[in-house]
DNA sequence: CGCTAGTCGAGAAAGCTTCTCATTTACTTA
DNA sequence: TAAGTAAATGAGAAGCTTTCTCGACTAGCG
C-alpha cells in the first residue's frame, strides 16, 4: 500500500523511496520520534548498511512533500523536519531542550486563524503553530536523550 | 535613548550599531517595512553609502537580540527576518506570494496554547504563530513590490 | 529482452550564517 | 587630554543545510 501512495503521486517505485518511507513511517528505531531531518533519515539509512545518497533523501523528501506524502516543518534552527502526512492537521509543541515534539490539534484556535485572516482580506493557505517550552523529562533536569 | 539601550545591554555604543538600530527603527525608507532580514540592512547601508562588513551586520542583530531589543522570525523559506521588539508580544500574518508581514495578537489563542502547554506539562516559553496566505493586493493579481 | 524516461549517487555549488584574525575603536584611568 | 585596554569591526574563509549537475543505473512498458 506504501507503493501505491508512491505510484498514484506519478513517480517510479524505488528501493531507495520505499526505504525512506519506511524509516518515516517508524520513526527509525524507538517510538515517536516521527518528526526527522533530513540528516536523521540519511544516518537511519547509513546505520542499516543502506547505500542512498543525501542528494537522493533531500531529493525523495521534496517529492514526497509535493505529493502530500509528507509535510515539512520549519521549527527554530535553520533546519527542516519532515513527517509523514496522516490527513490530519496538527500544530506542535516543542521542548527546546530535547527537541521532543508533542502534537496538538486545538479547533478553538483553528477558527480564530481564520477569522484573524478574513478580517485582514487574507486568504488563509496554510499556518505553522509552534509552541516553545520545557516538556516534563527536561524541567526535571532529566533530559531524555531523545 | 536608543544609545542607552545599548548600553544596559553591556555593549558599547558603536557606529555600526547605531546605524543598524536605526534602520530597524525607520525600515530603512518607506513605511511598514519593519520585518528585515539580515541581508536588507546590509543593503540599505549600501545604499546610503555606510561601510558595514555584513559579518558585523549578523554579530549585531544576533547581540540585540540576546539583549532583548530584537526578535527574530524564521517565516519560511531558509532565513531569519528581524523586527524591533517593543515590549508587545503579537504573531504574523504572511503573504505568500509578495511577503507583506501584518501583526496580529489574539487572546483568546494566547489563552488557549497557555492551557495548552499546560495539559501537556510543558512550560511556556515562547511561541510562533505564522498565518500564511494571499493579502488583499495579491488576489487581486496586483502583487505589490513590497 | 531491449528502450526510454525517470532515478540514483557523489561531489560541486548555492545561500544563509558564523568564525577567524589583524586592525580599529570606544571607554577608562591618569 | 593622552594613553592603555578590552571590545568591536571588516573581509574573507569556513560551516551548515539544501539544491544542482551529470554520468551511470533501473523501473516499467512494449
Amino acid at each position: 500500500m506504501t507503493e501505491s501512495q508512491i505510484k498514484q503521486a506519478g513517480l517510479k517505485v524505488t528501493l531507495p523511496r520505499m526505504k525512506i518511507l519506511e524509516i518515516l513511517e517508524t520513526g527509525g528505531e524507538g517510538e515517536g520520534a516521527r518528526h526527522l531531518r533530513a540528516e536523521d533519515v540519511y544516518r537511519i539509512l547509513l546505520t542499516r548498511g543502506e547505500v542512498v545518497g543525501l542528494a537522493t533523501v533531500y531529493r525523495v523528501l521534496t517529492q514526497f512533500e509535493a505529493a502530500g506524502l509528507v509535510s515539512r516543518h520549519n521549527f527554530e534552527g535553520g533546519h527542516a523536519f519532515f513527517e509523514l502526512e496522516r490527513g490530519t492537521h496538527h500544530d506542535h509543541l516543542v521542548c527546546i531542550k530535547c527537541g521532543r515534539v508533542v502534537e496538538f490539534l486545538d479547533e478553538a484556535i483553528e477558527e480564530r486563524q481564520r477569522a484573524i485572516a478574513a478580517e485582514h482580506g487574507f486568504t488563509l493557505e496554510d499556518h505553522t503553530l509552534n509552541i516553545l517550552g520545557l516538556c516534563p523529562n527536561c524541567q526535571a533536569g532529566q533530559p531524555r536523550p531523545s
